[in-house]
RNA sequence: GUUUCUAUAGCUCAGCAGGAUAGAGCAGUCGCCUCCUAAGCGACCGAUGGGGGUUCGAGUCCCUCUAGGAACACCA
């Protein structure tokens, strides 16, 4: 496709002397369109050139040779060039474009890029809980847009399968086992035993020291301890999977902590090697305050047993080997924060080579908290997701009821409706923001929520099945579609690929979110300016194309989110 | 206490690595269905926490104060 911007850039450019590259960078997309598309502000230069912005903006303009099929005008406003693009060229462009690319807005510019996402990584015998849903949604997105990108990725359910918080499960399922059937709600069952030894560790240390000691048992492979455990896990990952189903989450790989086991023992020889490995208190640790972190990284506790940042470091190890990965992406919340920049310092002390290193991103995103204070699995104060699915899809259903109670496949568009407002409502705004759970939220599908983007689309298919007829590309004429809303949407549609790849830069699943809720909106106030079946054929056929084309987008960008379109609703 | 994140309209959020008159949604008021789905469209109302600084230009960068969140040695 025709980049505009760096089309205007290299006349610049040629015009200063200044590299393309950083004229590139001051140009900018005016907010207000009567300055026209794109925007060159002089300011900058005043101070090397000595003169004034305006005086510099003529002299630059007078340099350039714009090609007209490109760029229509330039205009000289205050200090600023402004730049009025072709708009046929633009339509043309992007209507090709569309149409000879299956995969519109795709790229290959990930070929032979490896990316391993961590993501989801609930933990075992404890409740899925709405917690759990922004890691899962956003390593989601991710892992979808860097796979239409054309990277390799590889998604990895990181299970919290090990530590001593199992000790403490089988601590509590030793004394009161016997009390709980598990062969239905198993993990309700575990998390109620889970609670109640928390209760007595926190009364008696004694305890404590027993359930720790029952997690030394499970990394010796005690067989009883790696019986109950081998159940636990397999009875929360039935839970799980169903979870996944709805949400529609997938990961190539379920490796969790304990997978790490048998992997520890490596970091630890290497790192003593290093001479960075020191004993305090008991344990092993790597300090790291001469790297401005001041709480050193435990990677070997007193009693001889690992840590989850041993098992952390033994996954570096591992996925580096396996995966020879170009980034390894985290997706946990950010009360991790300081244990990966723990964990990423001291990677730095396995020997790996740098693109490892480097290739470490934690993607950290705000805290859930309920009306009533912070969630917490040990008071037994959350909301399971499985519980909000089902009232939004409860929700979707009542609304289907009141306005199109003729509808097929109620149920389906009501689970997809339902589940597209809960994974939309925690992609909509920026990862770091913390939220306080707001079922009324969830449930209002008025606005710019999930349901709004799947309605618009809903509308484009109705529009399509009305025409009962895609034209062909050759018989759109793009004079038809020159009007301010029919803009409006070619340049949104323009922007997709740009969009994906901003997602990717901050890791900011929210960019294409708000994008797809502009794009709908522009397609909304297009639907209610003009009549896209009308009269003269000549414009019907662009509006329809239009129309076909907005649709296209809207489901592609909503299925890399992981929202699925119904087509009635 | 130390480190760190956040603060934009009554509420929830945008604001392309400083640029032209700060944009939406919800709530409220008012219009629009004999017309392709009103889960919609349009209009009105309404805002950068306080104080300094850097800059031609600051919501955006720096300092400081205030308020809130989070982390801070054998949990993950």
């Amino acid at each position: 496709m025709i980049n505009f911007k760096q089309e205007i850039g290299a006349q610049i450019s040629k015009a200063t002397n200044i590299s393309e590259k950083e004229i590139c960078e001051y140009i900018e997309i005016p907010k207000d369109k009567a300055n026209g598309d794109y925007a060159f502000p002089c300011f900058k230069l005043a101070k090397t050139l000595k003169k004034a912005p305006p005086a510099i903006a003529s002299e630059i303009k007078e340099k350039l040779e714009i090609d007209e099929n490109i760029i229509q005008k330039t205009e000289i406003a205050g200090g600023y060039i402004n730049f009025y693009i072709n708009k046929n060229m633009l339509i043309k462009d992007v209507l090709n474009e569309i149409e000879n690319n299956e995969n519109y807005g795709a790229s290959n510019e990930g070929k032979d890029k490896n990316i391993v996402i961590d993501y989801s990584s609930p933990n075992i015998a404890k409740p899925f809980h709405i917690g759990h849903l922004k890691t899962t949604v956003i390593g989601g997105a991710l892992y979808n847009i860097y796979k239409y990108l054309g990277y390799n990725v590889i998604g990895i359910n990181h299970l919290g399968d090990y530590g001593t918080q199992f000790g403490k499960l089988i601590e509590g399922y030793k004394r009161w086992g016997k009390e709980y059937d598990l062969s239905t709600e198993p993990i309700d069952k575990l998390a109620e035993i889970y609670k109640r030894i928390n209760i007595l560790c926190k009364e008696d240390e004694q305890v404590l020291n027993q359930c720790r000691e029952n997690f030394r048992l499970l990394e010796e492979k005690d067989e009883y301890t790696m019986k109950i455990w081998k159940e636990f896990r397999d009875l929360s990952i039935d839970e799980f999977q169903k979870i996944y189903d709805l949400l529609g989450t997938k990961f190539d790989s379920w490796n969790g902590e304990a997978f790490y086991a048998d992997k520890t023992d490596e970091v630890i020889d290497i790192l003593k090697k290093t001479g960075k490995l020191v004993e305090s208190e008991g344990a092993l640790i790597v300090d790291l305050s001469d790297k401005g972190i001041d709480t050193p990284c435990i990677v070997c506790k007193s009693n001889g047993s690992t840590i989850y940042a041993t098992r952390d470091l033994a996954a570096i190890l591992y996925r580096a080997r396996t995966y020879d990965y170009d980034k390894c992406i985290y997706v946990t919340s950010y009360e991790q924060n300081l244990h990966f920049k723990q964990i990423f310092e001291v990677a730095k002390l396995l020997g790996l080579d740098e693109k490892y290193t480097n290739g470490l991103e934690h993607v950290s995103y705000g805290m859930v908290r309920l009306p009533t204070g912070k969630m917490s699995t040990r008071e037994g104060n959350f909301v399971k997701i499985k519980d909000l699915l089902n009232d939004t899809i409860k929700r979707a259903n009542e609304i289907i009821a009141e306005k199109n109670p003729n509808l097929e496949n109620k149920e389906d568009v009501a689970k997809k409706v339902g589940i597209g407002a809960v994974i939309f409502n925690n992609l909509a705004t920026s990862r770091v923001k913390d939220e306080i759970f707001d079922i009324d939220e969830m449930l209002n599908f008025q606005g710019e929520t999930g349901p709004y983007i799947q309605y618009t689309y809903v509308r484009t298919k109705s529009v399509l099945e009305k025409a009962e007829y895609i034209p062909k590309l050759k018989d759109v004429n793009v004079d038809a579609l020159n009007d301010e809303y029919s803009q409006n949407i070619i340049t949104l549609i323009y922007n997709f690929n740009d969009i994906l790849k901003q997602v990717l830069e901050k890791s900011e699943p929210s960019i294409l979110s708000r994008y797809l809720i502009d794009l709908a909106k522009a397609f909304s106030s297009f639907y209610n300016e003009n009549k896209i079946i009308c009269e003269n054929k000549n414009v019907q056929d662009a509006r329809i194309y239009l129309t076909y084309i907005t649709g296209k987008i809207l489901k592609q960008g909503a299925l890399l989110l992981g929202i699925e379109m119904p087509d009635k609703m």
